[in-house]
Order: C-alpha cells, then structure tokens, then sequence
DNA sequence: CATTTACTTGACCGCTCGTTCCAGAACGCG
DNA sequence: CGCGTTCTGGAACGAGCGGTCAAGTAAATG
C-alpha cells in the first residue's frame, strides 16, 4: 500500500560481497559502499541494519552459493575420486572470478576471526557442510577401491578441506594458475590407490 | 651527544607485533599501539615512520623468525620426514602462542594482499624460503628411500606449504589443536613411502 | 484525485582516525 | 656546569569514519 523498493535487494547484496570480498571488511568505508551500490546511505541502512550485518549477508550469500555447489555437484554416477577433482577445481575457478582477491571466506576468517561471532559462526557451518560433503564422495571412493588405504575417508577430507584454504592463501601471493594446482595435483595423486604399475616386483 | 632512546626498539615491534598479529592491520589503531607500546605517539612515529611502516618492520620480524627456524633447524642426521615433521609442528605450535588469532603471515596476505606491496614482497620472499628449505629437506627423504614415489620433492614441499597455510586457516574456526592435526598426520602418512604396514616385521 | 505510506536522497552529526607539532625533560659534551 | 641536541608525551588538527534524520518523492488505495 505504499511505495515499493525500487532496487534488487540481492543484486545489491552481491554488489557488496564483491566489494567486501575485494578490499576486507575495515578497509571498506561506507562511502565505497555508497559510491559501488548506487544507492543513497540512508537506503542501505534502511535495508540491510548496519555495516556489518550488511558483511554478514553478504558473506552468508557468497557461502550459501558454495554449499550448494557441494551439496549438488556429486552424484553417485563416475569415478568418485574424479568427480571430486572436478568439483574442487569449479570451486576454485569460481573464486578467481574476482581478480587475485583470493576467496571471500578465507579472507574473511583471517581478517576477523575469533573475534567475531557472527562470522565465526557462518565460517564453522560453511567449513562443516564442506567437510561433510567430502566425506560422503570420500566413502564412496573408498568403497569403489579409488582411495588409498593409508586414509580414512574422514582424515582424507579434512585433508582436502585444509588444502582447498590453503590454495587460496598461496594463491594470493603466487597467482600463477599451474603452480596453484600442483598442491592439488600432489594430493589426489597421492589420495589415489596407486595402480600396479609402479611397482616393479608384483610377483 | 645527546638524548639516548629510553626503550629498545625491537622490545617495542615485538609488542606492535602481537598487537598486529591479533587484531589485523586495519582494525589496530594508532591509539591502541599507543597503549599497548607504553610510548608517546611523537616517539612511535620518529622511530618507525607510519603506521604502515610500523606494520612491514612488525611482519618482517615475524617472518625473519619463521625463515630462521626453517633454514637452521635441518641437519642431515636423523630421518628426514620425521625431521621435517617436527619443524612444522614447532611452527605450528609458534603460531599458537598468540590464542586463537592464526597466523600473522596468513592473517597478513589475506587481508592486504593484493594491494599492499610491501606485503607482497615480503610474503613472496617468505612463502619461498619455506618452500626451498622443504624441498631441500624431501629431496635428502627422497634420498633416503622415505619419500613416495607418487611425488617429486618439489610438489610435495608445495603441497607441505598448503597444507601449512590451510591449517592456519582450519584452525582460526576451529581450534582443536587434534583436529588441526589431522590433516599434518593424513599428509605425512601419504607422503611417507610405505615400508611395514603390510608385511609383518620383527621388530 | 487526494491521501497515505514507504522509500530515497544527501546534508549533517559526533567521533575517531592517522598524523603533526611543540614545549619541556633528559642526556652527552666542552 | 650550562649548552646543544635529541627524545618524550600529549595537545591539537583536518580528514574521514559509521550512522542519523528530515524533507522530498513516488507508488498504492479509496
């Protein structure tokens, strides 16, 4: 019965997340947010609280989007090993969408935990659902004899986990593309049940 | 011929240091170091310069550190992966006294890389050192017959390097220290060329 | 078409930021 | 024992911060 919003609520949440994502929550002034969203501050504050729980929505987005891409990406058809590789290296294209800013997440811990609450609490459910994720494609790879014996299928996905915010850490001091897939390479070599073929006295 | 300084300059980046290593560059304010150093602000800036300034001396101490442990702590007696573990876990364990806040070499790229490039060249030149003085240390276990041949030593130090990185990370959400320690304990156990496990032998 | 309601805008607020500056204290030297 | 020099601490500064608010505007309703 009145006038309605003339904005696009979650374009501009996205709008944010790649302002934030680029430049760090304290480094981005209200000002920035102002001049990116094209939107007045008075309207920003009506729509979204304050600056940080305008950070939280739009972190909560950026992993929202993540978890799905985990959640649906796997099914129980193909190499198991393989269509986890496929996934992680989507995942990683995703965050080079945004030039060299290496991944929202990750930055976002480094920068505000344990301080705050609110993003310690959306990091530890986002890191658990991917935890879990590569668990259960881990499991079925054991149980198709793809994983090495070496590793539970739980070590190995925290393992996998650990590396995937690791690349991105790296990848931000050392952005060349191949060298950031060496880390992954080595690990799914390694993950890997290792064909006959190395060895050299089978009988 | 005249005034002597009344405080010893690397006590007081020590103190910046932690300060920095806690809350993060931009979230530590001028006043707070003023408090935390026990100094006038005219003395923090005609010792150091700027705040900036102040930050690349506090870091580039850290990281002086972590080259120094990395580049005296390997001799050539002694199993080369047992040696190599335990190094990360003092640098892991070095990390630790600061509660919670990870890294400050980690906490540092991800919040100001890429724009920072003092930052940059620091972080460059330390990931670097790290990895050199991992290679080194795989090619003596390579050497030795400890390494697996799934790997050449210059991918495993890469994927060591990661693996670091990412428990930086792992560990500011989630700071089980047994947790954290599953993914060094998964990467190790992969990386190690497997001898016994499989055939049974006296011991 | 008048009224109502919510949205939009940008000027504005108090505060805190990083930085500068200066008056006085402390020391080495002739 | 002053004199010159440097260090010290804190007052003060302009700029920019996050956040507020009131006036103007546009849509929906009867």
């Amino acid at each position: 019965m009145a006038r309605p919003r003339t904005f696009d609520e979650d374009a501009i949440l996205d709008r944010a997340m790649l302002l934030f994502w680029r430049k760090g929550y304290e480094a981005t002034a209200m000002s920035d947010l102002v001049e990116e969203l094209g939107l007045g501050r008075g309207s920003i504050y009506a729509a979204f609280g304050d600056k940080h729980q305008l950070f939280v929505r739009a972190l909560s987005r950026y992993l929202g989007r993540q978890d799905t891409l985990l959640t649906t990406a796997f099914d129980a058809d193909g190499p198991a090993l393989a269509q986890l590789r496929d996934v992680l290296d989507r995942l990683l294209a995703a965050d080079a969408a945004c030039g060299n800013a290496g991944c929202f997440s990750v930055n976002s811990i480094a920068e505000l935990l344990p301080r705050d609450e609110d993003v310690a609490r959306l990091a530890q459910r986002s890191l658990r659902v991917a935890e879990e994720a590569f668990t259960r494609q881990l499991e079925r790879a054991a149980q198709d004899g793809e994983l090495s014996a070496t590793v539970t299928p739980d070590a190995a996905a925290r393992l996998l986990l650990t590396v995937i915010q690791g690349i991105q850490i790296v990848r931000k001091v050392d952005p060349d593309p191949a060298r950031a897939a060496v880390a992954l390479d080595s690990v799914f070599a390694l993950l890997s049940k290792e064909p006959a073929e190395l060895m050299p006295d089978p009988a």
